[in-house]
DNA sequence: ACTACTACTAGTATCTGGTCTTAAAAATGG
DNA sequence: CCATTTTTAAGACCAGATACTAGTAGTAGT
């Protein structure tokens, strides 16, 4: 009966796992044991009651909605950045990114990462983008790590534009390529 | 009399919407009055006790994942397409769309929305976008309704791409013009 | 001053979904 | 067959409520 207890065991975290929202008594109907073995069973595996479950997903959510602005600010994760000179930063592709179907990055995410690294580039009060000209060389798919490098070309051209080249890489691979100019104010 | 009820009610009001985590000791501790008149207050005002509030909180952002993938799909409401002719979308842009500072719209927003307008509009199995030549005429703030316009130049070009533009308006102004390369497969 | 009414408080029974503890029954391994 | 593991049962208790009954304080109208 050892491999019956671990086997229920499992799918009785997989079951909380999908849905945290299931109590004890549902969970001993689904698995056909006693509502004692279920609490058994949470105590070995240190799984919180229902309500605390609940508490955990929606103080998570709680945070994630500030998370969230926080990501949106900057596409992708800046991990080198030397101002008006270069700055490097990585975006790994998750499902939220991509098409259903083909599982390929939708463009925008790209640009997004190449355009915040451009605004975070510029050492002025505000940046803005006033052109853009990309190139999808190859088609980014899922779980691939995108690295942007951004380069300063003209640090203020005769527009008092500055003109940033980004060049993102999957391993040696050119995936896309784009030229920002950038407007800086103050 | 009556002031201070109505008053006490619009502050238990606020003061669930920004902690739906408290409980009614917690509240009636804070409004120095019984813990039922709490739980009158909140049956008047139809006010969920704490479980409920957090079940809801915790759905929401369950519902919140799928809907921000759905989302994320297209940024922007897409209100009349022409296959392979022309297409229109709406986009409001709210505060986790702008700079902090300045409360202007972030670029990749425009871009995003541009570039999904693009992807829709194509007719075929899947579409990538091969290149793009975008210019950010008048920054865009925060509320503000971006309209953007997508017609088809060429559908298919000498590379087999189409060539669509895009125009955003807020208004009668242009705030955003767009030229997309956009390639179809099967 | 008496009455009617609103606002508030208090107390009890009940519910859900648990915890914690003790203990007995059932299954299993050797 | 006996020891150990696993499972089930039973009882007391808790948080955070609902639902209901009842009583009190203050205010307004006549």
């Amino acid at each position: 009966m050892r491999l019956k207890k671990k086997e229920r065991q499992d799918i009785l975290i997989k079951t909380i796992e999908e849905n945290p929202f299931i109590t004890d008594e549902e969970l001993s109907k689904n698995l056909c044991v006693s509502i004692q073995t279920i609490r058994l069973d949470r105590l070995e595996l240190a799984i919180p009651e229902v309500r605390e479950r609940i508490k955990n997903v929606a103080s998570q959510s709680y945070d994630d909605s500030v998370r969230t602005l926080a990501l949106e600010e900057i596409i992708g994760e800046i991990i080198d950045i030397n101002l008006d000179q270069s700055a490097i930063s990585i975006f790994e592709v998750a499902n939220e990114h991509v098409f259903k179907r083909s599982l390929i990055a939708r463009g925008h995410y790209l640009f997004a990462q190449a355009n915040s690294l451009c605004v975070a580039l510029i050492n002025a009060e505000t940046a803005l983008t006033a052109r853009a000209n990309v190139q999808y060389i190859r088609p980014v798919k899922i779980n691939e790590r995108v690295v942007a490098k951004a380069k300063v070309l003209e640090k203020e051209n005769t527009k008092g534009r500055t003109i940033v080249e980004v060049e993102s890489y999957v391993g040696n691979d050119l995936v896309f390529l784009g030229e920002f100019q950038m407007h800086r104010s103050n």
